[in-house]
DNA sequence: AAGTGTTACGAAAACGTTTTCGTGTTGAAA
DNA sequence: TTTCAACACGAAAACGTTTTCGTAACACTT
């Protein structure tokens, strides 16, 4: 087994210096053609690659960026990574993966670690833990030794540095809507616990919508669910004891299981109860039937973080100019509802 | 802004050297109290933390194991994910997630980076193309080069190293049997072009289980599917010119593709015809009916790659004993069969 | 007083690069 | 023959660590 091959090992094999390898290699004038040919070819023979280690400390560069996440089975952040990872790659920047669990303890780990020197900045989304907790120092203090920083979907305004959301409220707002004007006026919505960043603002959005509207807000159609094992015996407690003709759910988990619910008393969607979900996944492309949705485009997201990001890293100046980026979300109709 | 601070920094400031600085900072006896209290109370004031590629370069370890998979919004690959990052992380490592896009130049491009110091060393699964091509020497490469890898799941004969896989073929072969066994004869199968290892693996195991209970094989009830457009037409075509009672789909997708087809042609999943897909996914578990399908356990994938990979790192003797894991898979039961 | 041991610290090497600067050798111009 | 530029290369520093080894200062024993 040939072991990696070093400019050390290269320079005492040809009896040369490791300044002329190198120069050799990176085709420097200074150095003669002969020299640089033999160079070059017992670098192709022995494979030679140099060290990205080495390469990071020298250069005070990584060229790697970071992402922590809460899950990684999901569709949602799946595609966010999808999307960072391509401008990422071409911009000639690798990624590194870490996830929190939703843990507040394991998202101040891999941002620790990250903040090391193993990445030139990252891209984070806020575990659930973290949120409820209120602490941000961990962020706070990457940020303050100048680690660029962009947060996304799930932010806080507590931290000062970049971000990409979209606007939960408006797109919540708009499927309310869209059930309003289309005569649908008994809207249940489930959504998560308040201290879940965009289940609170996709609450409000429906909120509004109804007010709006001059609808009375009717607490019974709302089910706030904490505990997703118990989340379909909610859900049919609530079409058993109201009628209902249209379910607004805030993550397609939710609204599949609502349209479960929904078959199982008997009731078709969406001729009985239309059903409109968040987050255009793979649930809702193939459930029976297809679901309308909030498509939340985690692609665009990804790739608007990582431009953000690598902006910052390649212009020297650092200005304390932070911008939040909305990526706008559309409704996208299935078979859940009807026109 | 403060900047990262560094040990040299430190020791400026305290008019000490650095060899104290660090020694105080790792509770050295060959430092006094008074010195030692001094510079961690200066340390922690600053938040002084170790660089990351310092370390890595000075102890030739980064701590850090690399994964190579074709495509990341994909269940299956995302739960192997998840199953790596909980084993690497319990012994200190982290890790680098590339994506190969399915694409061999991208894979090649990938494994370089990984394997030129970034990581000590790296998990994997082929991409199409690479299977295609069979050109594994970029894998060789590393191999021979000391880097260890673990291959999983998309894997090949050609190339000596730790593996972990399913039995796709006995899988295949079961799923194919409870079929049988259960009285239905006409069983469809729907698969991947041949090249997809796993593909081709779970196609054998169709027709070994129809040879063994002497069924004769119909060409006409097998799909190879290329081009995941066109499937749905494919499977309406199969479905509408013979008579089948049964399908086993090598991924959901396929599977939940065929119940759709199915429906559309107003028959019954499972009376008038039973479904088993491949790959416990999100679809599988949320379609309507819910699928029956043989169980990868990606996690459990993930967990034993990453205990293979780890346990090579941490042993200093590299034997060349290189063993294949088969991680056992079950059927699931669900909606889209009867007993 | 000479020798011995302990304490507390610093110098320097090493990891693998890149790059700046210095220098010996050549050839040509004066 | 002297002078100077061009050429081709090497030495060394730097990035941030850890660790080995050396040593000054002091106390203690004989």
């Amino acid at each position: 087994m040939r072991r990696k091959v070093t400019l050390k090992q290269i320079a005492k094999e040809l009896d040369i210096s490791i300044s002329t390898v190198s120069k050799s290699l990176r085709d420097s004038h200074e150095i003669s053609e002969e020299t640089r040919l033999k160079v070059k070819a017992f670098a192709k023979l022995y494979n030679y690659k140099p060290n990205n280690i080495a390469l990071s400390l020298k250069n005070k560069k990584t060229k790697t960026i970071g992402i922590i996440i809460p899950e990684i089975v999901h569709h949602f952040f799946a595609t966010v990574i999808s999307g960072i990872e391509q401008v990422a790659n071409e911009s000639g920047y690798n990624v590194i993966v870490t996830l929190s669990d939703e843990s507040f303890d394991k998202e101040v780990i891999n941002l620790e670690m990250l903040a090391s020197g193993s990445t030139d900045g990252f891209i984070m989304s806020l575990s659930k833990e973290t949120q409820l907790k209120k602490d941000f120092h961990h962020l706070e203090e990457a940020i303050n030794q100048g680690m660029p920083v962009v947060l996304f979907d799930r932010v806080t305004n507590d931290v000062f540095c970049d971000k990409v959301i979209i606007d939960d409220q408006l797109a919540a707002y708009n499927a309310t809507e869209f059930f309003i004007t289309n005569k649908y006026k008994n809207i249940a919505l489930i959504t998560t616990v308040d201290y879940v960043s965009v289940g609170k603002l996709r609450t409000e959005g429906y909120l509004k919508a109804l007010t709006n509207y001059d609808i009375k807000i009717n607490e019974n159609l709302i089910i706030k669910v904490e505990d997703i094992e118990h989340c379909q015996d909610q859900i049919i407690d609530l079409i058993t004891n109201n009628t209902i003709d249209a379910v607004f759910a805030v993550n397609e988990l939710f609204a599949v299981t609502a349209i479960k619910a929904i078959n199982k008393l008997g009731k078709k969607v969406p001729d009985d109860i239309a059903v409109i979900g968040f987050t255009d996944g793979i649930i809702s492309q193939f459930s029976t039937p297809t679901i309308t949705t909030v498509s939340q485009n985690g692609i665009k997201m990804g790739q608007k973080a990582a431009k953000m990001l690598i902006e910052r890293l390649e212009k020297d100046e650092d200005d304390e100019q932070y911008t939040t980026e909305i990526i706008e979300t559309e409704l996208i109709f299935r078979e859940s509802t009807t026109t």
